[in-house]
RNA sequence: GGGGCUGUAGCUCAGUCGGUUAGAGUGCCGGUCUGUCACACCGGAGGUCGCGAGUUCGAGUCUCGUCAGCCCCGCCA
C-alpha cells in the first residue's frame, strides 16, 4: 500500500505496484506518482539508481498503466519534499520497472488538477471503471464497507443473525411497481423482485429466529431522483417479544456506532417526537432540527383580525399558523417572494406575511394587524411572520416548506450539526380522495388503545410506527406488527380488501401467523442514504459502485437490452412492439 | 406522464448581431531538459458543433422535432 509510506520507512527495500497517476519527465530524471487505493507516492527514475533498460521502459510509461517497481524507499533530498502530499517526505527510487498492463489513453482523466471540473456525469457513468479510480469514490466505497461491517458486527453483538431472503419472490404489498421476472418453467407466470423482505422477516419471527437482520437488496420500479435508485440496500431488522423502546434503543445504538465509524456525532438517546407533535411544531414527519424554528398557532391571537382570508378559513374549521423569524423584517421583498414561490411550488395556495417595524406592521397580513395583535403573536419590532391559514392538512406541508426556505434565506444558525430524531406514533391509515390506504404498510400494529376506532374512525388510529430522521432525511422506518391473524385480517378489510383478495395476497402470511406467532416488530434503514449523508455526497450515485441513471439505465454495462426472439419464446413471451420509440 | 437545465476537439469550456478558415486550457503525438510534484519550453495532430428536419443567399448561432444526461413535480402508500 503506497499511501502509507513515511520517512521512518527510509532505506527499506520494497516492491510496489499500482497505477500511473501522473508523470513528470525532466529528461535525465523521471517522476511518476504511483497510485493505489491507499493513496499516492512519488516514484523516481534516474541513471544513478535505475538500470538503463528500465530507464528506457520508464520513458514509455503512460497515464493509468499498471506498473511494478522494485527499489528502495528514500527520504527525499532537502528542498525536494512536498508538504501537500501525505507521502511527501519520501520517494520510491526504482531500480527497475515492469509495465504489467498498458492502458489506452483514458477517455476521462483520473487525475484532476485542483481547479478542474469533473467530467460530465454521463461520461463518468459510461466510463465507470475510470471514475471509480477517483479518490472520492474510493473513499466513499471504503467507508461504505466499514459501515456494512460495523452493522454486521453490532447486530451480531446484540444477538441478531443474518438470514438471506429470496430475490426471486412474490409481488409484495408495498405500494411501488414491482420489477418482474418471467418464469421459463411456468410460462405466463412471473416472479417479482422484492421491494423489501417485509413478509419474509415476519415469517422468520414466526419460525423462531427471534432476532433477525439482513443487509438486503431491494427493488422498486419507480421514477428516480438524486436520492433514489431502482435497486438499493436496506439494513433490515426484525425481533420478537420486543417493545418499541427495545427497537429504538438497539437502532440508535447501531446508528451511534455507525456514526462513530464515519466521525459523526450521535449523542444518545435520540430525542423523540410523536407524529402529531412533529406535524404541529414542524409541519413535517421528518423535520430538519439542525436549526431552531417552530410553527406557532396564532388562531387565538388573530381571532378579531378583520381579514377575509383568515376569517373564512377559520370559520371553515381551519387554523392560523406560521413561523416567526426574529429579525426577519430585514428580509427584502424579493427574499420573501422567493420563500413564497417555494411554498407555492410544493402546492401551497399562498402565503401571508407581516413585518413589524417601529412604524407598525406591514405586508399582506401586516396591514390588518394592530400592535395588540402583533404582541399577542409574539411579533417584536424587527420580526417577520410567515403565515398560512386553513386546514392542517394543507398548512402543515406548506409551513414545512416555508420553515426550510425561511431558514435557508435568513441563514438561521445551525444549532446542532447532526440532528437525530425519532418520530413515533404515525397514524396507521391515511386517505386521499376518500380512499383509505396504509400510511406505512398494512402490517403496522395499531395502538391497543385505538383498536376500537378501527370501525368508527380509522384515520385517527395511531400506529406503533416510528421513523428515524437525520438532518431532515428519513433514514429508516419501522413498527411493531400484528401477530394476531384476525386483527391483521380486520385491518386488511378496513383497507377495502375482500376476503378473496386477502387470501390471494396475504394468505401465506396469515397462515403463518396462525401457527403460533410471537409479538414482533422491526425497522428498515436505507444503507445508501446513510452512506450518502455520512460522506456528504450530493447523489446516491456517488456511494453505489455501479448506479443507474435517472432513466434507470446502466451506462457502463449497458442495461437494459433487448433480447432475441429465441429467448422470448423460451419464456413464452411475445413483444407487442419493438424499440423504444414505439409505445 | 409533466416542467426545467445541459449537449461545440479525448476532457473542461469560450464562440459577439446568423457571415465565409470554429478557438483556449488540458490531454494525446514528436522533441529539448538531472529534483519535479498542475514541471518548464518548442513543434504537431485532433471537430458529423448530440441527431433529424425547417427558415435563410448563408445556421454552432433562429424554429420545430428527437435522443441522452442531470434537477424537480407526479410517482415511490
Amino acid at each position: 500500500m503506497v499511501g502509507g509510506l513515511r520517512s521512518e520507512d527510509g532505506g527499506e527495500r520494497a516492491t510496489l505496484a499500482g497505477w500511473v497517476h501522473r508523470r513528470r519527465d525532466l529528461g535525465g530524471l523521471l517522476f511518476v506518482d504511483l497510485r493505489d487505493r491507499s493513496g499516492l507516492v512519488q516514484v523516481s527514475f534516474g541513471p544513478e539508481w535505475t538500470d538503463a533498460a528500465s530507464l528506457e521502459v520508464a520513458r514509455g510509461i503512460g497515464h493509468e498503466d499498471v506498473i511494478l517497481v522494485a527499489g528502495t524507499i528514500a527520504v527525499r533530498p532537502d528542498g525536494a519534499r512536498n508538504a501537500d502530499m501525505a507521502t511527501g517526505e519520501v520517494e520510491f527510487r526504482a531500480e527497475n520497472v515492469e509495465i504489467l498492463s498498458d492502458a489506452r489513453t483514458p477517455e476521462i482523466p483520473v487525475y484532476r488538477a485542483p481547479e478542474d471540473e469533473l467530467p460530465a456525469e454521463e461520461l463518468r457513468l459510461q466510463h465507470r471503471v475510470l471514475d471509480l479510480r477517483r479518490f472520492e469514490l474510493q473513499q466513499n466505497l471504503m467507508l461504505r464497507h466499514r459501515l456494512v461491517l460495523e452493522t454486521r458486527n453490532y447486530m451480531d453483538r446484540h444477538g441478531f443473525i443474518e438470514v438471506e431472503t429470496p430475490i426471486l419472490t412474490k409481488a409484495t404489498p408495498e405500494g411501488a411497481r414491482d420489477y418482474l421476472v418471467p418464469s421459463r418453467v411456468h410460462k405466463g407466470e412471473f416472479y417479482a423482485l422484492p421491494q423489501s423482505p417485509q413478509i419474509y422477516k415476519q415469517i422468520l419471527m414466526v419460525a423462531g429466529f427471534d432476532r433477525y437482520f439482513q443487509i438486503a437488496r431491494c427493488f422498486r420500479d419507480e421514477d428516480l431522483r438524486a436520492d433514489r435508485q431502482p435497486e438499493f440496500t436496506q439494513i433490515d431488522v426484525e425481533a420478537s417479544f420486543v417493545t418499541v423502546d427495545d427497537i429504538l434503543e438497539w437502532i440508535q445504538g447501531l446508528m451511534a456506532s455507525l456514526a462513530a465509524v464515519a466521525g459523526i456525532d450521535a449523542p444518545l438517546p435520540f430525542p423523540r417526537l410523536t407524529w402529531n407533535e412533529s406535524m404541529e411544531r414542524y409541519g413535517s414527519d421528518r423535520p430538519d432540527l439542525r436549526y431552531d424554528l417552530e410553527i406557532e398557532d396564532w388562531t387565538a391571537a388573530t381571532a378579531d383580525v378583520d381579514f377575509g382570508i383568515i376569517r373564512s378559513q377559520v370559520n371553515a374549521g381551519g387554523r392560523v399558523r406560521g413561523v416567526r423569524l426574529a429579525g426577519g423584517a430585514s428580509l427584502s421583498r424579493r427574499q420573501i417572494e422567493e420563500i413564497e414561490n417555494r411554498a407555492k411550488a410544493s402546492g401551497a395556495p399562498g402565503l401571508l406575511w407581516a413585518k413589524r417595524s417601529e412604524e407598525g406592521t406591514s405586508g399582506p397580513l401586516g396591514k390588518f394587524l394592530d400592535p395588540a395583535h402583533a404582541d399577542a403573536m409574539g411579533l417584536a419590532v424587527g420580526d417577520l411572520a410567515l403565515v398560512s391559514a386553513g386546514p392542517d392538512r394543507l398548512t402543515s406541508p406548506t409551513l414545512a416548506v416555508v420553515r426550510a426556505a425561511a431558514a435557508a434565506t435568513a441563514q438561521l444558525p445551525i444549532v446542532r450539526e447532526h440532528a437525530w430524531l425519532w418520530v413515533t406514533d404515525f397514524p396507521v391509515f391515511d386517505e386521499e380522495n376518500g380512499v383509505l390506504f396504509a400510511s406505512h404498510h398494512p402490517f403496522v400494529m395499531p395502538h391497543l388503545d385505538d383498536i376500537g376506532l378501527l370501525d368508527t374512525d380509522p384515520i385517527s388510529v395511531r400506529g406503533t410506527a416510528y421513523d428515524l430522521v437525520y438532518n431532515g432525511t428519513e433514514f429508516g422506518s419501522g413498527s411493531l406488527r400484528m401477530h394476531d391473524p384476525e386483527l391483521q385480517r380486520k385491518v386488511l378489510r378496513v383497507l377495502g380488501l375482500d376476503d378473496a383478495q386477502i387470501e390471494e395476497k396475504f394468505g401465506f402470511l396469515l397462515s403463518a401467523l396462525s401457527v403460533g406467532a410471537p409479538p414482533h416488530g422491526g425497522i428498515a434503514l436505507g444503507m445508501d442514504r446513510i452512506v450518502q449523508r455520512f460522506t456528504g455526497s450530493m447523489s446516491l450515485r456517488d456511494v453505489v459502485a455501479f448506479p443507474k441513471t435517472t432513466a434507470a439505465r446502466a451506462l457502463f454495462e449497458g442495461a437494459p437490452t433487448s433480447v432475441g426472439e429465441g429467448e422470448l419464446e423460451a419464456l413464452g413471451l411475445t413483444l407487442r412492439s419493438k424499440g423504444r420509440t414505439e409505445s
